[in-house]
DNA sequence: AATGAATGAGACTTCATTCAT
DNA sequence: AATGAATGAAGTCTCATTCAT
């Protein structure tokens, strides 16, 4: 390994423990009390040097919301590939999704809760033709249409549900994060419950 | 009216128009950006007066939060007296707890996202038992049941059920409130959808 | 004297404690050394309280420099009132300006140096009309003109004159300054003999 | 050319393009904002090999200024030889002095406002005897004495006369960076009035 | 010759809070 | 009831400089 190399990895390993120790204060703390010199106190040194791997603050939290976004799409994306029946999809994903959002407790609350532009970009959904931008409403649409074979579908209603859907799957995600105190088993039991049944009741069209 | 009555009354004026004050810097610059000498400024007080009324920035906050949450379960309340029909009664409760949310959207967001236990204390609505305790929940309880009269319910589910009607009403308002640049008739679309058909499939059991 | 006069007049003392530690420090370290934290230091307070006095260090800056120029013009147009000798109201003028100058030395350097819009507006006299708009100008015009009572003056070139003249003041006033550790003696023969021979000469047409 | 020679003329010009990056951002952001990394941003090296070429900021500054200085005196000295006139001579020399100066206004003003030991070395000639030590008095000094010819100069006196013109003419050359927004005209009838016959003025003996 | 990591000091500023009056 | 003075902690950031490589 040359010595460019081996001092890009370092530089690269620092910024993730700057990340780190950041998203440690995050859940700790909550987000909005990160701050230079607490990062700098758990890494153990000093504020100036955090400028050298990242330009300010923002950057800092930037990058800490992005990393938490692309971890759930992921996996998120990685799910569809399990079942070919569309309703064991859609349980699927929305277990997965919740399970994995709750890995990342804080930063999802934030990209969530967060309406400045830069984030908004990425993470809205209810905009009509959301169904088409957004692989997550595009991949239960999907579900939904093949779960509804017979009926005829209006495309506009098919991408409402979808939103409901993924909304308030988002719901309870949240709720389950705020709700942090809850006991495993009745945490469990809802996720089961919400996955399994819930979510598929909504996508079904109720036979006339 | 006595003096002391006086007194009481003029110090609630001026509790409320600090409360006014925090609520208005919510609104503009975000709930976390509310400062005591912020307040102080717009209600052309000094900072030190603020103390009289409120011992401390904490205090202020989670008045200011619990004064939402109850405009808004109030505002609830009164919705059910509207209809005898259940299903539009689920449809008015979900409509109504959704527009006067967007009222206060910034109060709302904080409280839904907040997880600091004196908030939780209020908020919480997944515990096993919610539908006891929890106005709203019970409120749902009592719509899916008269929704389904020849269902034989199981207890538990009734409540899992009406907690995830919540929840997802709750996801729905976050994210309307987040991404707040939405076109209004997109909006009404959705909350339309939403409300009116979609909480009502969640509250309908699937025929066998 | 009531307590609010009396406050205002402690506020006042604050503010001009906090001035001459500024001008303290200016002196000795260079106006642009002046930090929040050394005045507080000098005047043995927090850097904190400095915000109650004054909205930002700019401020303080501005206050300096204003007060500098104020002493200057001030003790500069009661110097008229001595002679009614042109030629010795010419000299007289020129010395006053030249010593009051050396008595705030770096805050007049800094007040002719300074090019930013804010200082400008007050300190420049070069431009057309000068002898209207500025009073020292005007006062250097009037002496020109009683002077050379023979001349058919030009009024053009009579203020470019006088303007030529306060430029050669102001000019030997910072040499005068920037060159600290001249000898006493050398310093008032300099002085003498430009604001006593040099001055008029320049004031004083050549016959034809 | 030997490696020696060929390396000493590349540190040569890492040296001048170190310097020309502190004169740029002096012209663009003012001589007290040069700093090292502003430097080293601009030339594409890192702020550390800078401490190669120099031993630390001031050395910088200082070679900064003095390249500055010497630029002026070298052009200054130049202009002597056009004329044997020694009145158009003085005009001449004011002149291309005011010029040259208008072309590193950043520099020009730091030079004659700095009183550093270290600039006041080479910039100072308000002592006595400047008309030996400093060029430009000198010249100044032999100007006036070819131009009084018939008179019994006194020596104290020349050197006096001599170091006010050059006084005055640095005033009025910093008065014109100082208002730099002066209308084109205008500066320029200042110049020539200044150069053409105010300075001759300053420079004739007036006739007993 | 050149780099990148790191430091420590210092810059301005905002904040919540206390206290005497 | 209300004020104004004052504090101390914390916030972000910039800087000159050193050192090992």
């Amino acid at each position: 390994m040359s010595i460019q190399t081996r001092r890009e990895r370092d530089a690269q390993k620092m910024k993730e423990d700057i990340l780190a120790a950041a998203r440690e204060i995050s859940n700790q703390d909550g987000f909005a009390s990160i701050s230079i010199r607490k990062i700098a106190q758990k890494i153990e040194y000093t504020p100036s040097i955090i400028y050298h791997y990242f330009s300010n603050k923002e950057e800092i939290l930037e990058q800490l919301l992005e990393s938490g976004y692309l971890k759930l799409t992921t996996s998120l994306a990685s799910s569809k590939r399990i079942s070919d029946n569309p309703e064991d999809t859609l349980r699927i994903m929305t277990r997965t999704y919740i399970e994995e959002a709750l890995k990342i407790p804080e930063e999802f609350a934030i990209v969530h809760s967060d309406s400045s532009p830069n984030v908004i970009k990425h993470t809205s959904f209810l905009f009509e033709g959301a169904s088409e931008k957004r692989k997550a409403i595009h991949m239960i649409k999907k579900c939904i249409i093949d779960m509804n074979p017979q009926e005829e579908l209006e495309g506009g209603k098919v991408e409402l549900t979808a939103q409901s859907i993924a909304a308030a799957t988002m719901g309870l995600t949240l709720k389950l994060i705020a709700e942090k105190n809850l006991e495993e088993a009745q945490k469990k039991k809802i996720i089961d419950y919400f996955s399994d049944e819930m979510v598929v009741r909504m996508a079904k069209y109720p036979g006339k």
